[in-house]
DNA sequence: CACACTGTATTAATACACTGGTACGGACGG
DNA sequence: CCGTCCGTACCAGTGTATTAATACAGTGTG
């Protein structure tokens, strides 16, 4: 579980921490139920506020990525519960649109996009 | 060119405006040497002050979207110019990237990612 | 030149985002 | 129990984002 933070790329800090942490869950880097690092632990290690670190798991909770207990420690969720999948489905699709509409304001084809699309998945790893 | 506008959905007017013209023009709505409507007249339209509008155009300019002329109009810009392609695929990595990881956080599978994505390219208009 | 239109620059009011200092309540091992 | 770890709540300060009021500068027409 190794993080780091610029304070100086304009991005808030909270936003990279959860990006981070994101990124790992969905990369399988982190599993359902291993523990990430303490509020405090990482707040010392990155030399920010503990607060910080604090907001970026809240959001992350309130996503169910992560569940965190009072006195006991933040682990990674299983997605198991959860949102029925046309919920899932209706928040993915402003993304998508997102990307559909970029894409083609930066000149490329169709095949292009999709690709590219393709290969940050399976960098992510593969299956599923 | 039909704009709408709620200054009570939280996102900023000027990026609701800027991502409408992104879409008219993604999608062809608009062409390359349209004229859009000047700044003063679509502030009147909605309600809003010139500046906002300005905004929102000054930011589509740098990004190459459109083009203004003082005193003159603010047209559509065709893409002919501008960026190498390669500059342009290191723009839009990141954005792959964000709806890989949304996208499997979310539960779906790499095929159903990939489909909602290229689903939206062709509402877009299909070609290109 | 006067005029009516264009985009642009400057400045300010306001609100909220972001971060941090500090204190609170629960869990757990001595 | 007591000390230490956990996440959390409250509050203040700083900066910046957002919008607006206003004035400026360029273009084209009669």
């Amino acid at each position: 579980m190794l993080l780091h933070v610029n304070p100086s790329t304009g991005l808030p800090i909270y936003l990279q921490i959860q990006a981070q942490v994101k990124h790992a869950v969905a990369a399988g880097a982190l599993r359902a139920g291993d523990a990430l690092p303490s509020v405090r632990k990482l707040a010392s290690d990155l030399r920010i506020n503990p607060n910080t670190v604090a907001r970026a798991y809240l959001e992350l909770e309130r996503e169910g990525v992560i569940a965190a207990v009072p006195g006991g420690g933040t682990f990674v969720a299983d997605g198991t519960s959860g949102l029925l999948k046309a919920e899932r489905v209706r928040r993915f699709r402003p993304l998508a649109r997102q990307v559909a509409v970029e894409g083609r304001q930066l000149r490329l084809s169709r095949d292009e996009i999709v690709q590219f699309v393709d290969e940050e998945l399976k960098a992510l790893g593969g299956k599923s």
